[in-house]
Formats: C-alpha cells, sequence, structure tokens
DNA sequence: GATATATACTTGATTGCGCAACTATATATC
DNA sequence: GATATATAGTTGCGCAATCAAGTATATATC
C-alpha cells in the first residue's frame, strides 16, 4: 500500500460512490417509469425560475452532452412529460418545459427520491451535508 | 425554488461532481493511452497486498459489474498491461495481475492523475478533503 | 448587404456498460 | 457418491451517452 495523495483518494472515492448512488437511486426511480437521467431533467425544470430551459443550459445543468439531451428529451417529449416551446426571437433555440403531466410525475417521483437518498446518506449528520454540498458547489 | 431536501441535494451535486472530475480525469489520461476505468484497475491492482486479484473483488471495489470486468480486461490482457493467474485450488477463478509494463504504465499515469485530481480539487483545503474522503468511506 | 464566424440543435457511428442467461467448477446435503 | 445449490466468470443483447459532422439560424465584420 504505497503512499497516495488525498486529491487522488477523494477524487477515486467520490467517483466510486456516484456509481453506488445512481445505481441504487436509479432502481428506485424506475419504479416511476423514469430513469435518474430523466429526473435530473424533471428536478432542474421544476427548480428553473422561468420552467422553459434551454436545451443547452439543460444540458450543461445535468452534466450531459448536448447531444444527449436531444435523445434523452425526444422520448419525454412523446410522452408528454416535457413539451417544446420555440422563441420566436431565435429559431436555433427550442426551449423545454415541464408540462402538467411532468410536474405531477416529478412530485410523485421526487417522494421517493427524497425517502431513498435519506436513506443512502442519512449515516452521516445534515450539518455534514450541508457541509459537503457546500464543498460541492465550489468545486463544481 | 421550492424547498428541497438536503441529501436529495447532496446525491445530485454529488453525482454531478462526479461526471465533470471523471471526465476531466478521463482526458489527461487519455494522453497515456488508457481510460479512467483501466486507471482505477491498475490503481487497485498496485495497492493490493497480493497483487493478484479476483475479478468479482476487482468489479466491486471499481465500481462496475462482473461483466464490465471482463471486457474491460480483455483488451489489458491483450497489450500484457494485466495478466492472467489461475488458482490451482479453484478452477472457476482467473485472477489478474498487474505486470510489469503495466506496472511502469500505472507509475506514469499516476503522476498524471495526481496532478489533475489536484488540480481540479486545489480549491479546498487538505484537511477538508481528508475529512470527505472519511465521510465517503462510510457511505461506501 | 455579402461573407465569415458563432450558436443551438440533430444525426450517424461507435463505445462502454449493465442485465439476464449461460458454462464450468466447487461446496453442501441426503 | 448423487443431487442441489452457490460461486466465478463469459457471452448475447440492448441502452444510454459520446464524439464528430451536419443543418439551420443568428451575429459580427468588411
Amino acid at each position: 500500500m504505497s503512499s497516495e495523495s488525498i486529491s487522488s483518494q477523494f477524487v477515486i472515492k467520490n467517483a466510486l460512490l456516484a456509481s453506488k448512488l445512481s445505481r441504487r437511486v436509479g432502481n428506485h426511480l424506475s419504479i416511476h417509469g423514469i430513469s435518474l437521467s430523466e429526473f435530473l431533467v424533471m428536478h432542474y425544470l421544476h427548480n428553473s425560475p422561468h420552467k422553459a430551459v434551454l436545451r443547452i443550459e439543460l444540458a450543461e445543468h445535468i452534466g450531459m452532452s448536448a447531444s444527449g439531451v436531444t435523445r434523452l428529451i425526444a422520448p419525454m417529449e412523446k410522452n408528454h412529460i416535457v413539451e417544446k416551446v420555440s422563441n420566436p426571437r431565435d429559431a436555433r433555440q427550442s426551449l423545454v418545459k415541464l408540462s402538467k403531466v411532468g410536474q405531477t410525475l416529478f412530485d410523485d417521483a421526487n417522494i421517493s427520491f427524497e425517502q431513498i437518498t435519506q436513506d443512502l446518506i442519512g449515516k452521516i449528520s445534515p450539518a455534514q451535508q450541508e457541509k459537503l454540498v457546500d464543498l460541492y458547489t465550489k468545486l463544481l
């Protein structure tokens, strides 16, 4: 066991934890018929003040490429979870918006999400969680 | 912006940070011709006391499925980065071991890895990093 | 006002990885 | 010692996401 920098350990364990958490959370969300990525989209749209968001902005905020967002959104649109909104001022843009159906679905899924995340990280105190979130924000 | 539990925020930001970090780190490792997953394999083998490790154990520790490991290891074996070692006591097992070539490759890659991780998370103090690693260990 | 560059998004091809099913071997039970 | 169950690993199939290239529109420069 050779000596290893703390930053290396941090990155490795962070990756490991994220893969574990996303797998677990994904399993639970599948009950609602959605993936974690889809949930993240809904979550971002839900918390976004204007409710209609550029695909590129969405991509950036959920950590995906633009093309990934295109393919992720397509079936959600088909299932009327999100709606396409166009911007008359700029024909290149096609904004994404949570539909009524999508809002309801999100509200349901979010209950599961809060439960499972609580189960998964309940071992550490809310105060510590708070600190971690602050540090994450610094690093993002 | 509705109220949201701290555990939800934690899981979301954790996922986001991990995807950002792994993308950046992956880009840098590609200079050495390896992926982050391959680096994680080498890293685990390097730090493993017996140097020869069960594929299943490897899978668990790097957060992948057994089949994922099979497909990840195959080309590494072809490129003589790792070697297959069989266990005479149990014919089902085929252990994985870092080769001499692999060890050298790892040493090189690890220098880059430590640099890039330092760059990426240098914003937070080593003491805080230490704490985070401890918390991660609790959650894993 | 034509040309060049930048932006928003989509599409084709490819990759990485998981799940389920399978093979092979080992262990436990009767 | 035969049968059942568990474990280690591989393979077929499919999905999700990426990159690179393409389309369409907007903006900046001459």
